[in-house]
DNA sequence: CTCAACAAGATACTGCCACTATCCAGTACT
DNA sequence: AGTACTGGATAGTGGCAGTATCTTGTTGAG
């Protein structure tokens, strides 16, 4: 199909389809004159995709950019996931001016603290992890606002983050092509993390909403 | 204190902190003349909270400013939870071009489902709230990408999601003065909410790093 | 008292990003 | 032959988050 059709088929406008290539989000169609090019269903998908990572999951260009290439670089199950969980953005990643001493410092407790949780829980991850490092300076940032966790209340939180994992990874099991996995996990990410964003804004709602009713007394149904 | 002063303390440029005045993000100093301000220690307290709101939390300036004059406006403890709830940008806030009839139908289908989950739950919702139209335009997109969610799995991540607003509510009990509360609130829904998906996302490198491990079998310790 | 240094506020400018529009040869159907 | 459309390159737009500049006013050291 040309490219009008493309942009008919996926509502997207032709100048952004242009635009999508030009960034590499989308490979070229395979030419079949010095002016025109054929595209086909995989590039209807694509876009689809495209526009649920920027539209919906809020990803910029470039990190689609990036996440489109994990996929596509993906050669095993377990690649796949690992290189689409890395090229997803990371909430907060870091800012704080350059070092004073104060600042190291900070720095090396936080990173203490997740390291302890990390071993607390027997988790495995290489202090390289985006997440790890994502993790430290947001307790950083945390306790410079005077907020930290209470001791083990962010492993009451890391296990039900257990959980949660647990059952992303049953979501994302069951299929074997490395690129219908990594797709199907950027969509889990991307997706359904904003998902249980909301699922939790609305417990928290409905739990506020007890505890006044209840006038201020304890939350109902605690089980 | 003067600008220049509120700037090193903060280390916020002048220019910078001139320009959240502009934008109402910090209230005015006391003026003592016609070019002179006095500010003092809550200006320094919201100029961190301001930067932890937009570097930490990613919200825009003018999320943030609906945040924070949801806090100022904050008069009981619930209303300022709800509020700043309210406040805080819903992630996947819609899209969908305006409505041809197939659209209509996946509308109220998702919005079906959406009824249902908070009837199985028991969660009380007002349909008007901002979470309940995003998690409906969610299932939506996850239909059109052919991603849904199998009977009962939302429902089983609905319950997981209740525990974690469980200890949010916890986090944030104590705190009796409603700013103090809201404050606290935004804390926890902008940079906890962040540091929970890092945690989601270390739990899944570390789940597929055993399940690798144990060549595809079972995932370790699945309690 | 004077004057350099700083203050406040208004306005203008900058850089980045995600598009969007225009232009140019080069097909393709009729 | 002519019109409509194509891919590709390049330039322009609008919004956002600051940053810089300019004007007028104030202050405090000499």
């Amino acid at each position: 199909m040309k490219i009008s059709e493309l942009s008919r088929r996926t509502g997207v406008p032709v100048a952004s389809i242009k635009y999508f290539l030009r960034q590499e989000l989308l490979p070229a169609g395979r030419a079949t004159a010095a002016t025109l090019a054929e595209y086909g269903d995989e590039h209807v998908q694509r876009l689809r995709l495209i526009k649920a990572l920027t539209a919906l999951g809020g990803l910029s260009i470039a990190a689609t950019r990036n996440v489109l290439a994990a996929i596509d670089q993906a050669d095993s199950s377990e690649g796949a996931l690992g290189a689409v969980s890395y090229a997803l953005p990371v909430p907060m990643a870091a800012q704080s001016a350059a070092g004073d001493e104060e600042e190291a410092e900070a720095d090396a407790t936080a990173g203490a603290e997740v390291a302890e949780l990390l071993a607390a829980l027997n988790w495995q991850a290489p202090g390289t992890s985006p997440h790890v490092q994502g993790l430290t300076s947001a307790l950083k940032e945390l306790r410079r606002l005077d907020a930290r966790y209470a001791p083990g209340e962010l492993a009451a939180y890391a296990r039900l983050a257990e959980s949660v994992a647990r059952l992303d990874l049953e979501r994302a099991a069951g299929v074997d092509d490395p690129v219908a996995l990594a797709e199907r996990a950027v969509i889990v990410f991307a997706i359904c993390a904003p998902v249980f964003e909301l699922l939790r804004r609305l417990a928290q709602e409905d739990q506020v909403r007890r505890r006044a009713a209840g006038d201020g007394a304890e939350a109902a149904s605690p089980r």
